[in-house]
DNA sequence: GAGCGTAGTGATAGCGCTATCAAAATTCAA
DNA sequence: TTGAATTTTGATAGCGCTATCACTACGCTC
């Protein structure tokens, strides 16, 4: 008299409480096959006859059918937890990064956890590596921690997949999600000489970050295709920090014959040329033009608002918690490691900080 | 005969496997309780002996246990997801607010959703209120969202707790989490006094957030107090931007007798008032000290780094989390809404963007 | 055509927790 | 001391999903 209870309520009682969702049992109902059939079809388990999968797939889209996070991962056991670590908390896109794993882990209904690692050598490190291991199934690194050796190779002895996001390097044991740093600064440099600008400089990232490279090559490539000769007193070290914009763009600018443009390897160093310009009574774009790298924040903070190449970081981030997540299940069900490499678009962004130079 | 086969398990294996974190059954049962007394325990539920709870609390900090999201989130049938609503994504402050909330959010086991409002009416947001207030249990409202009254109103209408967090105001209908900005003004402009300085410049904020008031309040009750007179016409009215800072301090040190220091409400403008210095040919701090608010990321950014108010913002989203949470356990028991205002302290961080006044 | 493997599917039994209500222990009144 | 009122505790039954294994077809070998 009493029980039957969940079929009969949910397939009876239409009108279903506030925020209840579908569940799996309505659309195998629905579909008329087991739960476990619907389950199959959602998981993308091999095993399926197309013409039932098919059926599957239509009532789970009728039904609007969305996987209950909390019971998958009960029932699965899998605390399919990510972590994203990162260092130097003010980077200016960890907002980005963020928002967009954030965004991308609750699509997929995964708990995303956080950790810092500041002021660490490499033996802490690698504990640290070995540590976090031991409680996710898949780590999502940023730069400049995917760059290092020991972090890598440590969790990729543990088994956990690794997804590198934003390297400029394709690293050979460890999936990435990356723009094409070399083409973006190859075409950077190309709008840079179609303004009539030859005489660029050029300031180099963190010697340490593979991007740093790419973005110079990009650079040298574009000037050598357009018969350009690269100045090298033109071309200062920097370290992606503001600090070490300031001092590089001093020294180019207190040069007798200035350059008329600067291509900084990213916005901060960009940002501080155009604090020295001003320093120096030059106005931007008027008397150099100046641009950067990555579309942070402070891109468009600063007067005027920078050209530069942007990054869509908060897509990238929520693409490597879908790679992370498709390596996880891959990896449960016993199949070989296999290392992808997501080069995603990268935009020239056009703002007030680039004109042509000076006639003579 | 046949069952108690769960306990056995957990029981007699003591060597769980990886991960596999311990179960509110092995705390019940060497607490020598029912898991159920353990659940009510952890919960802060009533009726539980004094004596029990204590049993329970300290069996729970031997074994070290932690409840599991999933297998709550399920049982309880409570999606308690929150929502973290903002503005203007490149807020200087967003990725320490996400870092704050993430963290809040992932220690208590709740999903944290974003969502971004961007140019909005009034009537969009009325809308976007109501439709959020169908799917989450509680938001999160950092500035200038919390100063909305239209969104404010229809998230109380429906009921659902709102935290607004960072909010100069204690207003009158919801909670907030925020700092005392009129004492933290009052303390850098003593701190200011300290170093000789009397000729103090003021940039307000957006007049449409009240924290801008009070921190300009703060700024003249220091004065007062001082028994130093501000000259009106060396406050200028900001908008928080590094635009609307720049164009304030041009006017504030194109004055043939500028000030020897400059109070910026926020970091930005206090960047901007920085860079006008520097094109003015002047040293900060040697010829004029400059302090922010807020101590965002720019403040480290440029150079000198700024002296400036710090918001502990990632300890204040974790501490909303905390809130919300509770109301909304609260309410789940149709107990009345309590509003607190939850002030937390703040601190002067010095750098080097101040110095005493030259004399003369 | 008996024997055997191999898709494809479903029944069953939990994952770790909490809602619910019944049972036990306690308190209090008379 | 007894009975009722109350508090404290426990047993049971799921929350929505998936792991596991059993079972049904169907095709294959010999």
């Amino acid at each position: 008299m009493q029980n039957a209870p969940r079929k009969a309520r949910n397939s009876a009682n239409s009108t279903r409480r506030k925020g209840a969702a579908v569940t799996i049992h309505e659309v195998a109902q629905r579909a008329g096959v087991s739960p476990m059939t619907v389950s199959r079809v959602v998981n993308g388990n091999a095993n399926v006859r197309a013409a039932t999968r098919e059926l599957v797939m239509r009532t789970v889209r009728e039904l609007n059918y969305t996987p209950n996070a909390a019971a998958r991962s009960l029932a699965a056991a899998s605390g399919t937890r990510i972590a994203l670590i990162y260092t130097n908390p003010s980077s200016a896109y960890l907002s980005e990064l963020l928002v967009g794993a954030l965004d991308g882990a609750s699509k997929a209904a995964t708990q995303l956890v956080l950790d810092t690692w500041d002021h660490m050598t490499r033996a802490t490190e690698r504990a640290a590596a070995r540590k976090i291991a031991q409680s996710v199934a898949g780590v999502i690194l940023p730069p400049p921690l995917c760059e290092s050796k020991a972090v890598c190779s440590e969790l990729v002895a543990a088994g956990i997949p690794v997804v590198a996001i934003a390297s400029g390097r394709f690293q050979p044991d460890i999936s990435g999600v990356r723009i094409d740093d070399f083409r973006a600064a190859q075409e950077m440099t190309e709008h840079l000489i179609s303004f009539g600008h030859s005489r660029i400089a050029f300031i180099k990232g963190h010697p340490n970050q593979t991007a740093s490279a790419l973005r110079y090559e990009g650079f040298q490539s574009a000037m050598a295709a357009a018969g350009i000769p690269v100045d090298p007193t033109l071309v200062q070290q920097g370290f992606f920090t503001y600090r070490s914009g300031l001092e590089a763009a001093e020294k180019l600018l207190a040069r007798k014959k200035p350059p008329t443009a600067i291509f900084a390897s990213n916005d901060d160093m960009a940002a501080a040329a155009v604090s020295v310009a001003h320093r120096r009574g030059m106005d931007v774009p008027r008397d150099i033009s100046v641009v950067g790298f990555d579309d942070t924040p402070i891109a468009t903070t600063v007067w005027p608002e920078l050209t530069t190449i942007r990054q869509p970081i908060a897509a990238m981030a929520a693409s490597s918690i879908d790679l992370l997540l498709r390596s996880i299940r891959r990896r449960k069900d016993g199949e070989a490691r296999v290392v992808v490499d997501h080069v995603v678009a990268h935009v020239l962004v056009k703002r007030d900080s680039v004109a042509a130079p000076a006639p003579g």
